[in-house]
DNA sequence: GTCTATAAACAGATAGAC
DNA sequence: GTCTATCTGTTTATAGAC
């Protein structure tokens, strides 16, 4: 965190966010990363302590940033009526997608998902601990309001995961689902078409959960 | 293709997928490949002429083991009524999701959803030309007999897509959702699970798409 | 075909001038 | 704080012995 409105610093997470996103932490080079923030490579010894240092601070970037746009609501989601919660479930989803598919949250996302993906990675443990545990065990509580069934249930919890790894798949599969679709990038005619079809998808599960 | 029964040739193949796959094509060295396949580095030079070639020749190996798997059949999906149509949905989930949490293909599986993330890899244009969207469009069709929805009309593709990618976010996310549900892996019951779950939500939307 | 030895380019880190 | 210059290690590729 410390001082996020430096202006080299910020440029340095910023370049390095894209180039860890679209290529990989190892793959990135910090030379490449210091060109593109317009500074010298020193500057991240400087700043970061080395590139490792950097990777982290993308992380509490991301994290920063994400935290904000995903912020938990403050009630109980356990007061809330069925049809109440369904609603919430259908906000929340399309939060989510118009989050994933926007040009602008692409680098974080990208980035997230890579590190991730990787189990060892330094990233993973703060960020499962401090964003997604939490945030996935108040959707398990909304859906138990919605649909009557346990909170952590196995089911439960996968029921959550497959909803919303639908809306992180046309992410990660992006340049697969563009191709296919004809579509270049994520234009707004896209984003509701896929909001459409997602949240569908949402309606027909907890239609289904028991009518 | 080739001669793929040489083994020093399928054992640097074997060990690049695994490399190429957990920590991704720059970041794995050549060093480390034939290291693990216990041959020397030139060997690659000598089979594959360069790191480069290695990558298309796990591309070639991964699609072959990919196509006899995910095998079309022969019949033509237009012709199926409403509900043959649905089980063979519902049957072609399974083996997707059976196939993506196999420990067995889970090597392919990685290296193949890395290549696809990246919109500019030269494995990405074949695989998807060869490989992903004449299925896609297979899953469409059989789509229009279990629903009576035009095959290729966006919605439909983006339902193929949401079904397909929640199978798919399993093997991405694993680490993510091994560490909330506590599995170490996925252990057949918790491949059953998952399975239940996906294909719960399969005849959920299906029924849902008019009853 | 498989090996050793080495070349040439690249990485990240750091010392020190300003 | 930002720069140049350089150190040290590692990368892929290749030449040539066997």
């Amino acid at each position: 965190m410390q001082d996020s409105d430096h202006p080299t610093r910020t440029a340095l997470i910023r370049a390095a966010l894209r180039q860890f996103g679209s290529e990989g932490f190892e793959a990135a080079s910090t030379r490449a990363i210091a060109a593109e923030a317009e500074t010298n490579i020193s500057s991240i010894a400087y700043h970061f302590g080395g590139k490792e240092g950097l990777r982290l601070a993308c992380a509490d970037f991301v994290a920063a940033r994400i935290g904000k746009v995903a912020k938990l609501g403050p009630g109980d989601p356990a007061m809330l009526d069925r049809n109440a919660a369904r609603s919430v479930l259908r906000r929340l989803l399309r939060r989510i997608v118009l989050f994933t598919t926007s040009p602008a949250s692409e680098l974080f996302v990208s980035f997230l998902l890579r590190e991730l993906a990787q189990p060892g990675s330094p990233v993973t443990e703060r960020i499962f601990a401090t964003l997604i545990e939490s945030r996935h065990r108040a959707l398990c509580r909304i859906w138990q309001a919605a649909t009557g069934r346990p909170a952590e249930s196995d089911d439960v919890r996968l029921a959550v995961f497959s909803v919303v790894g639908q809306a992180v798949y046309f992410r990660l599969a992006a340049p697969v689902v563009q191709r296919r679709m004809r579509w270049g990038g994520y234009p707004p005619f896209a984003v509701r078409a896929v909001v459409k079809r997602l949240v569908f998808n949402l309606d027909a599960i907890l239609e289904a959960e028991h009518g």
